[in-house]
DNA sequence: ACAAATTTTTAGATTTGACTAAAATTTTTT
DNA sequence: AAAAAATTTTAGTCAAATCTAAAAATTTGT
């Protein structure tokens, strides 16, 4: 599998939520930052090699072989945001744009023992699971801070909006992964959250809670 | 610059010796594994590019910018030698093939602390010095272990003689390809070496010492 | 010195992944 | 149910990196 094929091909997993969702050549086009009839010509070819199940003009789904890669690949992209976050000190908003590229590494060797260096972790910085080698991944239970009752506790197990702006904003106000949430109250007039972080009470806006994901204990 | 570019620009570095020596259109499409009539055509994109001098017929050198890009190639991929065998359990003749990918991955930090995750080697698992961030290193030089001075470390690269009574000795006493060795003392009365090899302490005679070959630095 | 052998370069073709422009198909509006 | 709009595919180019075959330059052997 080449660069671009395998570039393809997470891109049609991601778009797809994961499973079956049919995709679309304009999606893929703008994600790949490339034009829709350069998308169709690879698609053709993705096709051909059983990747993805295609009829033309009507979407185009992973097939079960297509799957089995695209998990591989974030497998490794997830692995390699762990190892960057854990091992070198990069911070979470970093580890993205290197991962891309190191997710392309072809040694199964390599990544089973940088799995074995990293604990088998399974989340990566971003809260995200990472696929086993067999590509089973465990369903977190996630729920946006907006939507957990007052009176609850959750740890914060990853964001929506991973954008540089968002992530920093977290980092400024200490807020981290694995870091155990406690909603105190919720403002009815505009849903801003008061909430209890390191017995720290802190004030959130709406905005910000309805792109924290976490994982409520009970 | 492209992946190609890259391995172009190192494979002439080494067949340079290091810097000077003009090298032969046929020998670096015998070690890229490609025609010589693709290395003319690459070679003319390199030198347009600033990368190389070049005289058709005449052969080619790096240029200075060239040479910086090499090093910086070089740098990368023993960091990345050192990586794997120090924090993911490679044995030093599975590194260079995974080391031929991990090189191309672009990004200054990544390399940068990837240097200080390993507490900033100096020699890659084959004994070849690194470069410096500045392109600066140290020549290695191959020494029988008996002609090594004391204070000296090196990589242990090969053996002189080969006897299966040897090879049993040195696996008896865990020395193997890629080991490094500190020479701590030598005994003027019969010539046998208190060396430390893997943190421990060892005594060995002068004549399994002058059958051993380690590459050291300067 | 000069013919033969070797090395190196050019010419022309191929493959991959992308592009623009135009045609085909599907979806949305009226 | 058309007409209009949007999406998707095809047709025809292009650039990068490669190849084969042939030409040009250099080196070697007598
Ligand atoms: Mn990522
Ligand atoms: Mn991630
Ligand atoms: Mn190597
Ligand atoms: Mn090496």
């Amino acid at each position: 599998m080449t660069l671009s094929e395998e570039d393809y091909i997470k891109i049609i997993y991601h778009l797809g939520k994961g499973e079956q969702g049919t995709v679309s050549t304009n999606a893929i086009a703008e994600k790949m930052e490339t034009k829709p009839s350069s998308v169709s010509d690879m698609i053709k070819k993705l096709s051909e090699k059983g990747l993805v199940n295609y009829k033309k003009y009507q979407g185009v789904t992973l097939s079960e072989y297509g799957l089995k890669v695209a998990l591989s690949i974030v497998r490794k992209h997830r692995l390699w945001e762990v190892f960057l976050v854990e091992k070198l000190e990069f911070s979470w908003d970093e580890v993205h744009e290197v991962a891309e590229q190191l997710e392309h590494i072809k040694s199964e060797k390599l990544i089973d023992m940088l799995d074995k260096h990293l604990g088998f972790p399974q989340i990566d910085p971003h809260g995200d699971p990472i696929p086993s080698k067999s590509g089973e991944f465990k369903k977190s239970i996630k729920r946006l801070l907006n939507e957990v009752p007052i009176g609850k506790e959750g740890i914060c197990i990853g964001v929506k909006d991973s954008s540089p702006p968002f992530l920093k904003f977290l980092d400024k106000n200490k807020i981290a992964l694995g870091d155990s949430i406690f909603v105190v109250d919720k403002e009815e007039f505009d849903g801003s959250l008061h909430i209890k972080i390191r017995d720290i009470d802190i004030r959130i806006s709406d905005q910000i809670a309805s792109n924290l994901y976490l994982r409520i204990i009970e």
